[in-house]
DNA sequence: CCAATTTTAAACCGATTGGTTACAAATAAA
DNA sequence: TTTATTTGTAACCAATCGGTTTAAAATTGG
């Protein structure tokens, strides 16, 4: 017997849609963080209760776990994009530089900063989520700045992947600070300087 | 009648030293965080039960205040001390940048980031007292560089404020990635190249 | 010794936690 | 129309949460 493939699965259809459902999901660690965020706020911020929750993305971990990959995907394909064919290499880090502080501005800061700090210390499998995020835009970054030392743009002296990693840091700097201590001017110009100094 | 100074006070004297107490709160919260740091965990670090605690610190969230209070004090007198009166403004600088990120240098990193991350964005009175903290530091370090720019050991047209705060960021962002993504060996050498950019 | 005072220990508290189960509703396939 | 399958709702669960109360133990002062 062959199986017919109507568009259709069989049973009660689902009145909700999984992409929005994690996506508040999302916002609520985002803001709380991971302890604070109960199953009853997430319940009522998704709309589902916890029964359908659970079914779908498992217990509160895996969903926790779901709603970061989400982050990191969004973040690192709307960062990506914002790179020109026709831009210089040093125009394109400029405009990355500029969307991920943008991105944290609000006090909810980076969610993948915020849970490296609440959370990877003592859980292997966030921790271990987190270096591989990391280690993605590590590489992507000191590729863009490999291409700006080849177009001359920046000094060649500089070593890429010290450069690169310098711009984590303060990355995940701003992402604390913006959260209780400093404006988002004052950040957003340290970061312009930081790359200035590297021209 | 005039009251008569024994040095006991009435009553049945406390078993336990307030200052030891305190600080293995303070260690408790500064491992875990605040959320998920329960009060079982205070009693067993700490040895007292819970009415103890209580009556001699108040809730959790006093119990918090003081333990992070207790954090910065000891963190910036340290940090102050290490500076000496017969080196150079820059030596100082140096000193004081090794002494930070030493603290940090376990993955427990450094309370005041690890707070200001957790709870400043939904906790008036934690970001109130972290911004206490942190304007402290930043005149601290400001000041240190406009000692060593009339010193002439760094260079007289960079802005000492904005050093400073690129100096901040630069801590925090080291605090967070501490926690589970870049090696102490490589934060360390961040921080040296950074100050060395200054000269 | 007695009264007042303070600390300790443990039982106790309601509320909330993350998580499960039982059942009715809604659909496709037969 | 019946059966199988999946979803949504809500009651339910034990464990833990932060916090309080009660009473015994230990001290000073009279």
């Amino acid at each position: 017997m062959v199986k017919i493939l109507t568009g259709r699965p069989v049973g009660r259809p689902r009145e909700f849609d999984e992409a929005r459902v994690l996506a508040a999901a999302m916002e609520a660690f985002w803001r709380k963080g991971y302890e604070a965020t109960s199953l009853a706020e997430l319940t009522a911020c998704t709309g589902l209760n916890k029964a359908s929750l659970y079914r779908v993305f498992g217990d509160k971990h895996q969903l926790f776990m779901a709603a970061l990959k989400n982050y990191s995907d969004i973040e690192f394909r709307e960062t990506t994009a914002v790179v020109s064919a026709d831009a210089s290499p040093l125009t394109n880090l400029r405009a990355v530089v500029r969307k991920v502080y943008a991105d944290a501005d609000s006090d909810k800061g980076c969610l993948m900063i915020n849970s490296m700090v609440e959370l990877a210390p003592h859980d292997p499998a966030v921790k271990k989520m987190l270096q591989g995020f990391g280690e993605q835009r590590l590489h992507a970054i000191q590729g863009m700045i490999v291409q700006a030392q080849a177009a001359g743009e920046i000094r060649p002296e500089l070593d890429p992947q010290k450069l690169a990693a310098s711009l984590m840091i303060a990355f995940a700097g701003s992402a604390a600070m913006v959260k209780g201590f400093m404006p988002g001017e004052m950040i957003e110009e340290n970061l312009e300087n930081l790359i200035d100094s590297w021209t």
